[in-house]
DNA sequence: CTGCATGCAAACCGTTTGCATCCCC
DNA sequence: GGGGATGCAAACGGTTTGCATGCAG
């Protein structure tokens, strides 16, 4: 498994500050337009552009996650950068943080079977959040 | 774990019988442009619409898998249906199959500490494969 | 002062869709 | 013969990029 480090950023911007700022007081895994939409209501003639931009610099430089979830046509981001999984709910879309111990030994498991050298893994997990399963049975 | 039943095709078109034939005879998980390309040898006239709206059709009845890979751009399709793990390279993008028990239980781990109803889940490696890691050290 | 960052808009790329025609059952 | 499937091309949605200007260090 690999340990991100933290770069430390060159130049910090207002823009990029209210970015950073924003997602790591969020645990609600936003996309790119949802950040946008965020950043917007503090700096209202920021662009798209731009938070795409540092969106990608912020998760290069291992100050935030990128995630490419199943099934959704686009990235979400997460303040929270240390190692854990992900829940996806398959009837609101919701993403959750799954707090599984984290499992490196899965990518031994997996060097044993291949000739590959496995370095990662990244787990999702699917099925109804809290709020969505009250609307259906609750019995397994 | 959910058990995925193959539904009978209602029709077979010459294009889709050929587009499934392509995928049940490879296993490089091929992309909608790549599957294009190969049925286009056999069906020049094919148009790319058909091959996704086939695509969708034989992954939703069960005869196919769509894959959301990581870090992609685009969706990956494979013939071989039964649950499984993948593996992309980092280096070539190349995808290979993991055949690593299904941990089902895991989903039960997941049940335990959320208030979710999980009910699928999803694990995918990364790292070299075998034919990039001879370009690098082989030590881990 | 220098060069990276920004705003704006156009371009990009994988995918979806509307429509007239085709052809499987 | 009828309804789903096809080819074609245009549209779509998220993301990237070129360019002139702005601003952090």
């Amino acid at each position: 498994m690999k340990v991100i480090e933290k770069k430390p950023l060159i130049r910090m911007t207002r823009q990029r500050k209210v970015i950073l700022e924003e997602l790591k007081h969020t645990t609600s895994h936003p996309t790119a337009g949802e950040v946008y939409d965020m950043v917007r209501l503090e700096l209202p003639r920021v662009s798209l552009g731009t938070v795409y931009r540092n969106l990608d610099i912020l998760s290069r430089d291992g100050h935030i996650l990128k995630l490419d979830l199943d099934d959704e046509g686009q990235k979400r981001f997460d303040g929270r950068t240390d190692n854990h999984y992900h829940m996806r709910c398959i009837d609101c879309g919701r993403v959750l943080d799954v707090n599984l111990p984290f499992q490196s030994e899965i990518e031994d498991d997996a060097n044993k079977i291949t000739n590959c050298l496995v370095t990662g893994h990244k787990l999702e997990f699917t099925g109804l959040c809290p709020r969505c399963r009250r609307g259906r049975g609750t019995k397994k």
